[in-house]
RNA sequence: GCCCCCGUAGCUCAGUGGUAGAGCGCCAUCUUGGUAAGAUGGAGGUCACGGGAUCGAUUCCCGUCGGGGGCUCCA
């Protein structure tokens, strides 16, 4: 080993490299290795490798590599739209989950037309085959260089005061590293100018090739800058990269698959719900069908509820607002709630109030009304934990451009629930709850979901209640949320004004989390409703309220399981769940007959015996996604049976009727599929 | 709430400054024998609603309502 020589760990190995060898030369032979881990660290294939440094080869389909191509595909569309609109100025552009996007303030919003030539000019950039190359500079060098960019300049600012960068904006360490600061600038290969650059921390792909022709621009809107809705709306564009046209293909399938589960849409092919304009924004109607897989979910969880213990109440969709001002609600969340109606107000002749009305609010919470059954008479410790529960209808004016089909709605059911108890009492308490949830969420089949755990932010002025309570209560919520060894996501400054929560997160079919289920702690409520119970000692405490709400809203849970299982329900939720079908007109009686001893049993069953011919009834039996489709010719007759035919299409020939029945009526009290 | 896009038959969607079309579905008749589309015929639309410019609007402009994609928000 001479002088010039010294080792270095790459991919595990030791190995003698060269003074001044560049990872871009360890991996010459391997033209997918994008970017180099450096000592841990994310580094251009540029980077100069160092005495002692451990190098790791990061590939353009890891993770990490990803993120790269990504980021770069970013930089290379930032670079067409200023080619396309010279004044744009740019924001930040960061990889986020399967793409990227890239904000700009332009005076005209993008339009689609916009997008597919912006997706020209990107790929003639990337045949022109530009390098990316990094450039460290000081903050000063930093403001000249981005002298017309005014948001960057505001980034450079950020970066240069107290803290670092990386806090100043969602995606913003992306922009400016919390150490150096850099400029990555494209240069042209045979020139070698510097045809664009922005700031940012890299790392980048070696050169614009590597982008190849596998990207897309799939669409743009408005976005906050530094996503506050104070600040000025710049124009964002999104987009996809990955390594392969294939690749590319596939992500474009897997989005059209998860389009066809949409809920709204198959909401609408299997006749489920609607929502009429006539109603108003995010007021659902369930039809017939629908309406019976809303009843079996009920149905199922009114029953578990009393069997664990809580006690089935009702209260009002209205009441006059001081409810809800002693609540806490009014003060904190008045926009939400619906305006008030006024009733009772009485005038003269002349206009003139003689008698002030008075004022009623839709409901947007329950934990008011069982407060007051609480209170309704003297409570005793003995009575402890007491569990109040019911499908509460609750109204919240959303604002309009958050509805979103059956996830997010204007007026919806909640299957809610308010245990009171000591203090003492309230950590099995929230852990009866949570296994509570978690046993219902398995009985639906749902898997797809993580905890989140909702705190305070101290800062804020919207949390009501000591440090002492909150830190407790955040204890109680967090300890039982670990022991279910689930994933647990925190969530700062997410919690309700009156505590913190556990929350339960379902993905739906585009890949959007959904709160379900929540779980919180409240000190806050039952003093502001002067809560009371009589303990053993004869002395009056004050019960800890537990919010729980097991579906969260019934209308939500229903979208999302409409999504899990692409309407292809399990038997004991499927609106119709057999469909008989004659092979012809001839054995419409012995299937008529077959239906009588299904309905017999409480089985939902339709007979088809519609002058469609017997190829079109399979066929509308499977579009309909019934369960069992049932089958019988001349050969069943014969025997006494019929013959099964699955959802995948698999048979099951030649059943004995009776055997056919137990089997379907089985299958439906153990809640298969 | 903000930005952009959209609203034609029950559904999916063509189309046009001179009051409209397809496929599926629906209805009728003829059909009906083994696992995803039998044939023929028919009905069905104030082109979301309101206003404006035009000889004339479903088409152009404005507003309202509703939907979509994001952002912000989500007790």
């Amino acid at each position: 080993m001479s002088l010039e020589e010294f080792t270095s760990t790459v991919d595990g190995s030791e190995v003698t490299v060269a003074q001044g060898t560049t990872a871009a030369q360890l991996y010459v032979e391997r033209r997918e290795v994008v970017v180099a881990r450096i000592n841990g660290e994310l580094k251009d294939l540029a980077t100069v490798i160092q005495p002692g440094d451990s190098v790791e080869a990061v590939t353009i389909d890891s993770p990490d590599g990803l993120n790269v191509l990504r980021h770069s595909a970013a930089h290379v569309m930032a670079q067409a739209v200023q080619q396309l609109r010279p004044d744009a100025k740019l924001g930040i552009g960061p990889y986020i989950k399967d793409g990227f996007y890239f904000d700009f303030d332009v005076e005209e919003p993008f339009t689609p037309e916009d997008l597919k030539q912006l997706e020209k000019m990107m790929l003639k950039i990337v045949n022109q085959n530009q390098k990316f190359e990094r450039q460290v500079v000081d903050p000063d060098e930093a403001r000249q260089a981005m002298a017309d960019e005014p948001y960057k300049l505001e980034l450079i600012e950020l970066a240069g005061g107290p803290g670092s960068g990386a806090d100043a904006a969602e995606g913003a360490s992306v922009e400016v590293g919390a150490g150096e600061m850099t400029l990555y600038n494209n240069v042209d290969r045979k020139s070698e100018d510097v045809v664009w650059k922005d700031l940012c921390r890299g790392p980048h792909l070696p050169n614009t090739k590597l982008i190849s022709n596998a990207f897309a621009l799939t669409r743009s809107a408005a976005a906050y800058w530094r996503g506050n809705e104070n600040n000025k709306q710049l124009q964002r564009i999104y987009g996809t990269a990955w390594p392969t046209k294939e690749d590319l293909k596939a992500y474009q399938e897997r989005l059209a698959e998860a389009e066809r589960r949409d809920h709204r849409k198959l909401g609408a092919e299997l006749d489920l719900f609607s929502f009429p304009d006539e109603l108003g924004s995010g007021l659902p109607v369930f039809h017939p069908k629908g309406g019976i897989i809303k009843r079996e979910m009920e149905d199922y969880v009114r029953t578990r509820h009393i069997e664990e213990g809580f006690q089935y109440v009702g209260t009002p969709h209205i009441s006059k607002d001081g409810l809800f001002h002693t609540s806490g609600h009014l003060p904190y969340y008045a926009d939400t709630m619906f305006p008030a109606l006024k009733v009772d107000e009485e005038y003269d002749d002349e206009g003139n109030v003689t008698k002030p009305g008075q004022e009623y609010r839709l409901k947007a919470m329950n934990c008011p009304m069982h407060n007051l059954i609480f209170r309704s008479r003297g409570r005793s410790y003995r009575e402890l934990p007491m569990r109040l529960f019911e499908f509460g209808h609750v109204y919240r004016y959303e604002k309009s451009g958050v509805v979103h089909g059956l996830t997010r709605v204007r007026g919806f059911a909640q299957d809610d629930s308010h245990s009171y108890v000591t203090k003492e009492q309230a950590p099995a308490e929230v852990k009866h709850l949570l296994d509570f949830i978690l046993g219902l969420l398995k009985d639906f089949g749902m898997d797809d979901f993580y905890l989140e755990l909702s705190t305070r932010d101290p800062e804020s002025d919207k949390f009501i209640g000591t440090d002492e309570q909150w830190e407790e209560a955040t204890k109680v919520l967090e300890t039982v949320a670990q022991e279910t060894g689930l994933e647990l996501v925190p969530d700062p400054g997410g919690a309700a004004y009156y505590g913190p929560k556990i929350s339960v997160q379902a993905r739906d079919a585009i890949g959007r989390t959904w709160q379900m289920s929540t779980v919180q702690y409240d000190f806050n409520q039952p003093a502001r409703f002067g809560l009371e119970y009589q303990a053993a000692d004869g002395t009056r405490q004050e019960p800890v309220m537990i919010h729980a709400a097991k579906f969260g809203s019934i209308e939500r849970f229903l979208g999302v399981l409409v999504e899990h299982y692409a309407g292809a329900f399990p038997a004991w939720l499927a609106p119709e769940q057999v469909r008989l079908v004659p092979v012809a007109e001839a054995f419409n009686d012995y299937m008529a007959d077959v239906a009588d001893q299904l309905r017999r049993r409480g089985v939902r069953v339709q007979l088809d015996d519609s002058s469609d011919r017997f190829p079109k009834k399979i066929r509308n039996a499977s579009k309909d996604k019934v369960p069992y489709t049932l089958i019988a010719g001349g050969e069943d007759v014969e025997a006494g049976a019929v013959s099964f035919r699955f959802r995948d299409g698999s048979t099951d020939n030649g059943i004995p009727v009776a055997e056919a029945v137990e089997r379907i009526v089985g299958a439906i009290e153990r809640r298969e599929n």
